[in-house]
DNA sequence: AATGAATGAGACTTCATTCAT
DNA sequence: TATGAATGAAGTCTCATTCAT
């Protein structure tokens, strides 16, 4: 029997369990918001009794920690997973991939929300998975500064410039998504190709060297 | 005796005192959310009892919309205010503004939040108040787009786009207030003209080697 | 210009106020019941401000008493009204009236349900205006007893047997009243023939006399 | 170990909590009526939280529901459970027994009334607790008109007959228990007999000359 | 005398957390 | 370790009554 990580069966299966709960602890955040969302219904998202998830977890807000912690490993090793060594290619992932799944642009928004309210939040994703999520931003846009493809603008700028329209972009998304009328005018792509354009070309005309300026 | 607006004192005093209701609501909407605001606090910062609350507004989610729409008439006249020809002046104006008030910022966060997640707000604010102040963007855009100051990218697409990023920066700009060390860092005025660089130039290399580094 | 019973215009305006309140509080009462009616509506009902019952009435239950009084003499006039020396056609007279008005078949059990619970209510309806009721029933049944149509049973028995059946009744119907289907099954003429004749010829089988019975 | 209807220790535990909640609310609703009854004091007889309620019973209405469901089955079980053939005994037990329990009349009282005001009472009680116990009524009356006993008056009509009149003495009997003066003259079995005679024989002296009178 | 805005006690209900089983 | 019944603080909202205008 091979023991590689959570040295016993025991520690696996509290692992195992802990997972599940923050899995379920994820959807229902995502879907209701911290306020909104009650213990009960994590629970039965997570096939557990009320009583278990205090045995894992202190309290409410330490679900939502255990969530953030997770969410933040997720985008950050996304991030510094994409392959891509011209800049339209890397805006384009890094733009499109936050646009397509639903649970991850309402947890953007979320943390981003509950961090200004919560100091436990605001402390753990404000602070720390925020930043390396910028961070990672940050990183790519310098690789490509030094290759000369891109600006040199202050790249921790443009990295929350990009972080900030990622996650307003979110909730105009979701907003968007109600309306099912005109669904195609809010598909992840569309959106994706459209704000990269605008990200790389600016919204000026090329001419404007000719010196329109202030 | 001409009697213009509010015909008399008791029709002045009661628009007051719903002005007073909301102003309270405002600050403490934007300033805990919500679910966290409670109508006790409300009232107490509007000086009134809470019963009296009941007499303005029909219910807690009533109170919200009336901020909303307060809201939505004030920046929707504040960026048909702005009185700009070149792109740059209008967008830095644009930009700096959004930053300026700590309230504005806190208030755009919430009604993005909060509309996804409580079908009333969604109504009003993501439907109505928010279309206006999209729309009023737009229409800026669309003059600068025909004065030839501005390429001819889709004004809808763009007027989203700023105002996402906007919405995005709020909330980052109040995760940043929390630091104290860097204030200096996060000025309105700051990321106004940072961001306005971004928007007008872009962040692509090509093309425009000719000098418009700022 | 005549002054008959209120002295002078004054006293009668207030007397007309006093009544038209009462009306309104009456429809009320009937219709919701002493807890779930508002001193709101009822001002509404009556067109008048709620600061103005309150200038003609010392409280809630003030107005019921008001009510009460108003119902017991009307009930009592009517009863004592009904012509009639035979005791089919005044049983036929007494219990068809008590189920015609709608009205009247509430606030029947109204007061009854209420006195019960309040003191004051029962003071004045359960001791006084019931009594009253009562009464005037049981005069009617000694006289048809004196002229040899009716059995001697306690006139006090029968008179309160007839009142409770009456009661009984008026809330079997307002029941009923909502069934749309058999409509004709309730109506006041049926049932008034129907328990006439079980309180004249009784249960029993005609040839009883022969000793079946205990 | 064969574990025949409330299985385990916990399950019995729960049936017994529910059923001593249901014990105070039936005491409390036909003390104070529905509306006066608040879930406070509710909780305190039943020696629980006003939180543990809740876990039971969806909210105030389903309370009193539950109250009349187990009103309904011990009523209809009592009907059914006379033992009497002939028409005088079974008039003078359903009577009886129906006068003889305060809460018992007070709680009929009670459904009739909130049932005009309270649709889901109406729902419940109207339509299904009181047409169980008309039925029951029925049922006994049919046979005793089958075996000749009893005169072939429509026993839909006799049932309801019965049932409003008892209803119609359960309020005036509670309303005679103030005076304390003549306490004997609403016993309830004085009540009983003299309405099973009037029940009975009637009101009218004709054709009944031979001798019945008691 | 009439008005109706203001009040605040108190009602119902929810829900995070605990703890005996 | 898992359960879920019990708790009670706290929240929203209603409404009879008062009182300045």
């Amino acid at each position: 029997m091979i023991n590689t990580e959570p040295q016993n069966r025991r520690e696996r299966r509290i692992a195992a369990r802990q997972e599940q709960i923050l899995e379920a602890a994820s959807i229902i955040f995502s879907t209701k918001g911290y306020e909104r969302a009650t213990t009960r219904e994590i629970a039965e998202a997570a096939d557990v009794s009320e009583g278990t998830l205090y045995n894992y977890f202190d309290n409410k807000i330490d679900l939502l920690n255990g969530v953030a912690r997770g969410f933040a490993d997720e985008i950050t090793q996304k991030i510094e997973a994409i392959e891509a060594n011209n800049l339209e290619d890397m805006m384009a992932q890094l733009l499109t991939d936050r646009f397509r799944s639903g649970r991850e642009r309402r947890l953007f928004m979320l943390f981003l929300y509950e961090a200004r309210l919560n100091p436990e939040v605001h402390r753990y994703y404000g602070q720390e998975a925020l930043q390396r999520i910028i961070s990672a931003t940050e990183k790519r846009f310098r690789s490509l500064i030094d290759a000369g493809v891109m600006r040199p603008v202050d790249p921790d700028v443009a990295a929350r410039a990009i972080s900030a329209t990622i996650m307003g972009f979110a909730a105009l998304y979701e907003l968007g998504q109600h309306k099912a009328q005109d669904n195609n005018r809010f598909s992840a792509e569309r959106w994706g190709s459209e704000v990269t354009d605008l990200f790389l070309n600016g919204l000026q005309v090329i001419s404007r060297a000719d010196g329109e300026g202030k």
